[in-house]
RNA sequence: GGGAGUUUAGCUCAGUUGGUUUAGAGCAUCUGCCUUACAAGCAGAGGGUCACAGGUUCGACUCCUGUAACUCCCA
């Protein structure tokens, strides 16, 4: 068969994907095995596949195919999340395109189009990680809308609201005016934003003064929540105000009669050191107003807009009544305008400020006081104190570990979690209301009116309305059970693949869903399973452009991913994302470490090409009349061997501390340097030369086991050329590796190759320096008292350096280069005349560098109180870096004077 | 403002309890090669007072203190 000239992947990796789906390797149920549990941190249903995705996903499917061909039962669960919000907005933007107006809708109705979009898009994500090579068991896949999971969902939201940790409350939150729904605090980013400092006059209310004396002057970046002050709070501290404190002064527009009242809270040095504090619109403000029993009076509404609805009771002017219906960021300028008409604007300062941002809408935040459905946190930890022992004492472990930090820090100074979402798509609360305003919590409702009949007399079981709660959970309250509900661990408890697979092996996510969501799910293992949810959490850093910026729509710097697979193939995509990937860290995402992924397909093909060519030139050890090159093939063979064991260890321990991109890295290596660059140069037979037949069948072992160790990494090259190698009985997808603990390694074996490498090279160096072409041959003298040793490489020698005739010597040879590796010499003769000046000069650096090296090691060896401190080993190591530095400087100086 | 982290070659990173031949790798750069697997390649080379300033120690990239720059988290 003949080989293309590059490796072409597309056709490929469609094969292979196919032919391991149609095999069912990716499968998994329950048996005898060991069990290596992921679940795939679920994507959005609005998603589609980016870096960190692909990054992410590259990991566990390493993680997934090595535990596969270690043995374990792997079973690595796919699945989405319903996304409440970004699918909701998405799908009200499609009705709109459509024409079709959401309140114009039943829930039902809406619902309809929002399963229909989901059915349509939902799994867009899913096809493109079959792109990638994800071995993910399809039959598994999961969504945390699906009838069970639904029920699992509503189940807990039951089981916690009868244990007193779901509560209903008055609250400030978050507010998202554009989706209005209430946020956590996990899903607002702070933003610096240029505003401006608005310096407004309150005049007392007790003097006969004109308006706009003997007030007091405060510095707000909002004035448009003016109507809604109830007091100004100075600190106790400040002279400047000390007079004002208990006095009254008048809210302009309004004229509304507010105390002066005094806190701490209030720093003296910012804006003019007078707050004024409007309970319903400010987190802070709420605070202080609840500490000084302070009215909180809202004048905005869920869309942002001007009220006057809580303001009745004091009869607003008309002007106050003209502002109802307008959009907070247009009343500011109104209420400026108003106020300046007045007299009662001083200035106007420019300030950059924070300011809360929605995730999702990107709209501002607005505090807002809302009935909503909380989490009490401290009372839920109280109740499940492992959440935080577990990770502080590494039961669950979290890579990098400086996150433990983060985690229990935030575990430490949790706050209560608002569930509750004024949405549609997703678990809808299960509470329902009665016409006198009480609640009940049930799964459903019949049971319900059950409840509500045995605790309100005035409730009939029949006739009375029962209205259910129109708002919808918290996507995280749903996917915080994904762990444990994949595999119906809520829905149907103790079930056969539950009890197997759960907890998991290894999480890998994002660190910036380490408190939306690790954290949850650990709260969730053990508050529902008495269980960790996972042994392992490894956290990728974020993949950012190659300036160290994030990627963004905005600035357009995230590739498109599906068009890199298609330029470079999956596995360069593969290897070029986890090559540059520190482990924990930030990754810069580079183009031309997927190139360096491509060119190393084609070094692997170009090695099988090279192997395959050899197939028709076998030749049995019998036959063999050459007796030192078989000898010379045995060190070659032997070498790789060990180095093989070496690595494969080295790996091995690299796997298990997660440090995957280093793993890589040494994998690399191992084939295009010690493989293809030394291994196949020493093993090749001359130009339309036979190959001894164990030579040949030990490097397609070789090379069968490299395959094996680059499989998780790169899995279509690899089961390809596994596969073109020879004919095999099974696949390498599947291929169980051989417990490496059985490794044994020749440490012998390994100096003598590192000491041939090094031989080598220097030669060729001075080869180089001498301009000696390729081509032309050289006499090798080699002065050593190891002659056995070199004896065995020989012909390596001879190969790689190209020598005419090899010999060896006790003396300097005359008119020769000399060369000098440990404490071996080698002179090399050639037809080309000798630049001795620049020998001279290149041996007189070496002496140099050694003589100094000598004088640090002597230093410490002739410091009384090293050789009084130090360990014995250690000193061992500096006498005999001694003694070989001497020798060394003797070997050169002999080639030095026989040169002149 | 509070907390955590980072700073090693042009770039991205290793460097395991302080001593392992006066700091390693990949990429990039330079030089020479179309050598019959591979020019997407081969062979070779150059490049670092380990952020800065002190301290501990016989000995510091490694431990301690301070300074600077950057990053992240929380407010």
């Amino acid at each position: 068969m003949e080989l293309t000239k590059n490796f072409e992947p597309t056709a490929i990796e469609t094969k292979w994907y196919k032919h391991w789906i149609d095999k069912g390797y990716f499968n998994s149920t329950p048996d005898e095995r060991e069990p290596y549990t992921i679940v795939i941190p679920p994507p959005n249903v609005t998603g589609v596949l980016h870096m960190g995705h692909c990054l992410n996903n590259t990991i566990q499917d390493i993680l997934v195919r090595r535990a596969r061909m270690e043995g374990k039962n792997a079973c690595w669960v796919p699945g989405t999340d319903h996304a409440s919000i970004a699918t909701e907005a998405k799908v009200v933007a499609m009705l709109r395109e459509r024409g079709i107006k959401k309140s114009d809708l039943s829930r039902e109705e809406f619902l309809t189009y929002a399963w229909e979009w989901k059915e349509k898009y939902g799994g867009i994500i899913l096809q493109q990680l079959k792109k990638l090579g994800c071995s993910l068991d399809w039959n598994r896949t999961a969504f945390t809308m699906d009838d069970d999971y639904y029920k699992a969902v509503i189940e807990i939201f039951i089981r916690l609201y009868n244990d007193g940790i779901i509560y209903r409350g008055l609250r400030m939150v978050n507010w998202d005016p554009a989706s209005k729904t209430a946020l956590s605090d996990e899903e607002v980013i702070f933003k610096e934003i240029d505003s401006k400092l608005y310096y407004i006059n309150y005049p007392l209310a007790d003097t006969n003064s004109p308006l706009g004396v003997g007030g007091i002057t405060v510095a707000t970046t909002r004035p448009e929540t003016i109507l809604g002050d109830v007091a100004i709070c100075v600190n106790p501290l400040d002279e400047r105000y000390k007079n004002l404190v208990g006095k009254q002064v008048i809210v302009p527009i309004i004229n509304r009669k507010i105390p002066v009242i005094a806190d701490e809270y209030v720093t003296m040095d910012f804006g003019t050191g007078a707050l004024k504090i409007t309970p319903a619109h400010d987190k802070n403000d709420n605070e202080l107003g609840r500490k000084h029993n302070l009215k909180a009076l809202n004048t905005l509404d869920a869309e942002g807009k001007f009220t006057a609805e809580e303001l009745m009771d004091e009869n607003p002017s008309t002007q106050v009544l003209a502002y109802n219906g307008i959009d907070r960021f247009e009343l500011r300028k109104l209420i400026v305008k108003d106020i300046e008409a007045i007299g009662q604007l001083q200035k106007i300062e420019e300030y950059k400020g924070q300011v809360g941002t929605s995730e999702r809408t990107g709209a501002i935040i607005e505090s807002r006081l809302s009935l909503q459905w909380f989490m009490d946190m401290k009372k839920f930890i109280a109740l499940n104190p492992e959440v935080i022992s577990s990770v502080a004492n590494d039961e669950i472990k979290l890579h990098p570990t400086k996150l433990k930090n983060t985690y229990s820090h935030w575990m430490n100074n949790i706050k209560d979690w608002c569930i509750s979402r004024q949405l549609w798509w997703g678990q809808q609360i299960p509470a329902w209301y009665d016409e006198d305003g009480n609640f009940y919590v049930a799964e459903n409702e019949q049971k319900a009116r059950e409840q509500a009949a045995a605790k309100n007399s005035k409730f009939n079981i029949q006739n009375s309305k029962l209205l259910q709660d129109e708002d919808c959970l918290d996507t995280w309250f749903s996917s915080w059970l994904w762990p444990m509900e994949v595999f119906k661990g809520i829905s149907n408890p103790n079930n056969a693949d539950a009890n197997y697979y759960y907890p998991s092996t290894t999480l890998v996510t994002g660190q910036d869903i380490i408190f939306f969501w690790v954290a949850r799910m650990i709260m969730a293992g053990y508050a529902f399973k008495k269980q960790m949810p996972f042994k392992d959490v490894y956290f990728t850093g974020m993949v950012r452009d190659t300036q160290g910026r994030k990627m963004s729509k905005q600035l357009g710097n995230s590739p498109d991913l599906l068009g890199l697979i298609d330029k470079y193939g999956a596995d360069a995509t593969r290897f070029g994302i986890m090559i540059a990937s520190p482990a924990g860290n930030d990754l810069l995402f580079d183009e031309s470490s997927l190139e360096q992924g491509r060119n190393f397909n084609n070094k692997l093909w170009n090695a099988l090409k090279l192997i395959k060519n050899w197939e028709l030139r076998i030749r049995n050890e019998e036959d063999s009349t050459h007796q030192s090159a078989l000898t010379n093939h045995h060190f070659a063979l032997d070498w790789f061997e060990n180095r093989l064991n070496e690595v494969q260890l080295e790996v091995d321990e690299l796997i298990k501390q997660f440090k995957l991109s280093e793993a890589l890295k040494v994998i690399y290596s191992l084939i295009w340097d010690d493989f293809c660059s030394w291994y196949l140069e020493w093993a090749k037979p001359g130009f339309e030369q036979p190959i001894e037949a164990n030579v040949y069948e030990k490097t397609i072992k070789f090379f069968e086991e490299l395959m094996q160790l680059l499989h998780p990494f790169m899995p279509f090259v690899t089961e390809e050329i596994y596969q073109l190698l020879k004919e095999q009985k099974e696949d390498l997808c599947i291929r169980q590796s051989i417990g490496n603990k059985q490794l044994a390694i020749n440490k012998n074996i390994l100096t003598q190759g590192a000491i041939l490498k090094q031989v080598i090279t220097a030669i060729r160096e001075v080869r180089a320096k001498n301009q000696l072409k390729p081509k032309e041959t050289i006499d090798l003298h080699i002065q050593t008292l190891d002659v056995e040793n070199y004896k065995a490489i020989e012909t390596i020698l001879s190969k790689q350096l190209n020598t005419q005739t090899i010999s060896f010597t006790n003396e300097a040879v005359a008119n020769t280069i000399v060369v000098v590796v440990e404490n071996d010499k080698f002179y090399i003769a050639s037809e080309k005349e000798i630049d001795t000046a620049s020998l001279k000069e290149t041996l007189l650096k070496d002496l140099e560098h050694q003589k100094g090296f000598l004088v640090s090691v002597q230093k410490k060896l002739n410091n009384e109180k090293f050789v009084a401190n130090a360990k014995p080993e250690v000193l061992a190591v500096e006498q005999k870096k001694q003694a070989d530095t001497e020798a060394r400087i003797k070997t050169i100086e002999e080639s030095l004077s026989s040169m002149s």
